[in-house]
DNA sequence: AACAACTTGAACGAATTGTTCGGGAACGTC
DNA sequence: GACGTTCCCGAACAATTCGTTCAAGTTGTT
């Protein structure tokens, strides 16, 4: 249970941050390992006594903005509603609030975002495939759990994207609830579940006539 | 207007040939601009003389490619169908025989792949959605066509970035087949379809009546 | 055949990487 | 507050890779 060393965490904070305000000027690949350890005062000795290379640090880095894209536990009820749930359509305001704040890494205006979006992609992909398992632990499964865990998040976060991008007229509460909507199909697909309630009308009709 | 020297054509043809074959063998990241000129045979000067770096060359080698991922028009029938269609197995299974050729755009190795992908992605939903638009001209619709199509194209290429990434164990049938009828799913959903034949009996005795 | 365009190899400076030392400073512990 | 341990530093090192220059040779075009 040794403590980290003070002067380990204050390299490494030093060294984290002159890569964060490196990136924002000039974006990641023009970046050095010199760069950083210029701006960090610290010695390039040092550095790889930490890191092994610059993408390492840059890992490191981004483990407290990736943790922030955290799904609240999604439970069967949410999961079928017919209406988004309230955790959902919040994210997207909040989405919307921290437009300019993500769009540099939703829309790939610096260099390292495809990297940052892969970990929240996989991130969000095991979060969901782990809802999945537990709502829907018994039943027959037409498609493989990781395979859909994947292609919900990867919609998802296309269409946020595709979003953020195009000036849509779209409100928060419209977006979350047509990929509500669509993931719900999906899930539904994928366990053979049959509609409940509000069952079409056309089919009704049909079925009468 | 004056045709290209054939000494040009030659030397432009080998390097992009050595290009391929390397990714191919290591990966894009493991290339140098020496190893691309030794196996094509090429002095490292004339390398300079036509391309500026190695994502330049690579850029020129990823028309034929990207030109592949065009979609063939789906009709009302190949949307709804229980099985995926032909073209679509095939060209999943042209994925994975293209796998090493195709990962730097996919997974981002490229610099600029975050644009090519975002060109593919653009010129796929907007197949798509006129592709749903005359196949389902007539009914009602609960989710905007431009969502649905960005969805719906968004998630398919995610998935397919997945599949590319990880070594996963499913085959392109398995995977066409898995995102044929989640995205089925999708659209049943967004046209308020049920079931596929019996839906579309009801929306034509509808329109009829 | 003549001229222009292309290719070549060698060589160069510049940048970057990752590692090795020994001396010195700061830390946690007692 | 003293002491041993851990950490930091700077300089220097070899090894790559990059992008460019130049003179000389080779090839395509007309």
């Amino acid at each position: 249970m040794a403590k980290t060393d003070r002067r380990v965490q204050r390299t490494r904070e030093r060294l984290q941050r002159a890569l964060i305000e490196l990136i924002s000027e000039r974006g990641y690949d023009a970046i050095t390992v010199q760069d950083i350890v210029n701006r960090a005062n610290v010695g390039r000795t040092t550095f790889y006594l930490h890191y092994s290379s610059k993408d390492e640090l840059f890992m490191s880095c981004h483990e407290a903005v990736v943790s922030k894209f955290r799904l609240c536990p999604l439970s069967r009820e949410d999961l079928l509603s017919p209406e988004a749930p309230p955790e959902m359509v919040s994210a997207y305001r909040h989405l919307e609030d921290a437009r300019a704040l993500l769009s540099p890494i939703f829309l790939s205006y610096v260099k390292d975002s495809p990297l940052i979006l892969r970990r929240i992609h996989d991130r969000c992909a095991r979060q969901i495939e782990a809802c999945l398992r537990t709502a829907f632990a018994e039943g027959a499964i037409t498609i493989p759990l990781d395979v859909l865990a994947n292609y919900l998040t990867g919609a998802q976060i296309a269409l946020v994207q595709w979003w953020l991008e195009e000036h849509r007229p779209y409100t928060p509460e419209d977006l979350a609830q047509a990929i509500h909507h669509l993931q719900r199909a999906a899930i539904r697909e994928a366990f053979n579940l049959r509609d409940s309630n509000q069952a079409s009308r056309c089919f009704a009709e049909r079925a009468g006539g």
